[in-house]
DNA sequence: CAGGTTTGTTCTATAAAATAGAATAAATAA
DNA sequence: TTATTTATTCTATTTTATAGAACAAACCTG
């Protein structure tokens, strides 16, 4: 029923969180996210976020050791749950579903890999 | 900078507008978005997040007449401006090239119309 | 033409999501 | 031991989203 579409912020961190792998942590996700969009998410909000995702299930949190580096804190790592795979998912076909309506946003081969 | 991103039930409505053309108001998206999404909008939502997007320029609204149908009263009829179809271009853009970069959810020769 | 039904917008209150940045913690460097 | 760096956590506020009642105006029926 209603209630299970993620929200904009959520969704373009669970996709961050997929292309960083195995790197994927607090502010590795900000960096990410600035980069890809030149959008100035704090720190804050990317906690705060992930704490909702895990809540709900989408994605998962472990904490990895110390590294060496200089100030190397142990970090927690993010992972994506089956249950925000699927919502990813979903919300890919509901896009395509809509601008595959819509001559001006329709999918072409351009677009493909 | 920052900022210009849409909400996700910004975007949906954006996009169910465009899918929609001359039939665009109130009503018709909402009953739209339960027939793509299976999701219960309430009329107060559409409502107040229409006026958001045309207080920020993302769409203009326009009172057509009254029809001859049984409670045919008037309606408010949406368009997008072009500052609405740049804010969904960008979006679609983001996405495709986050997803294209992510295996599990690249776009395919599938996708495409 | 009065009351009921239908189509439609507007209004008000609340909950959820997003933003901002300070506080805290723990590591290395100097 | 003090400063710097990499990190998470916490608290407050603003923006988005949800919910549904109130209101308005059209047609239909007796």
């Amino acid at each position: 029923m209603s209630k299970d579409h993620l929200g904009e912020l959520e969704e373009l961190i669970l996709l961050v969180i997929l292309k960083l792998e195995e790197q994927a942590y607090g502010l590795a996700i900000q960096k990410e996210i600035q980069s890809e969009t030149s959008r100035n998410v704090t720190i804050g909000a990317v906690h705060g976020t992930v704490n909702r995702l895990e809540s709900k299930g989408l994605l998962e949190s472990a904490f990895g050791g110390a590294t060496e580096e200089r100030g190397g804190r142990r970090k927690r790592f993010l992972k994506i749950t089956s249950a925000g795979m699927d919502a990813l998912r979903q919300s890919k076909e509901l896009r395509l579903g809509l601008w595959n309506q819509i001559p001006a946003l329709a999918i072409t081969k351009n677009d493909t890999q």
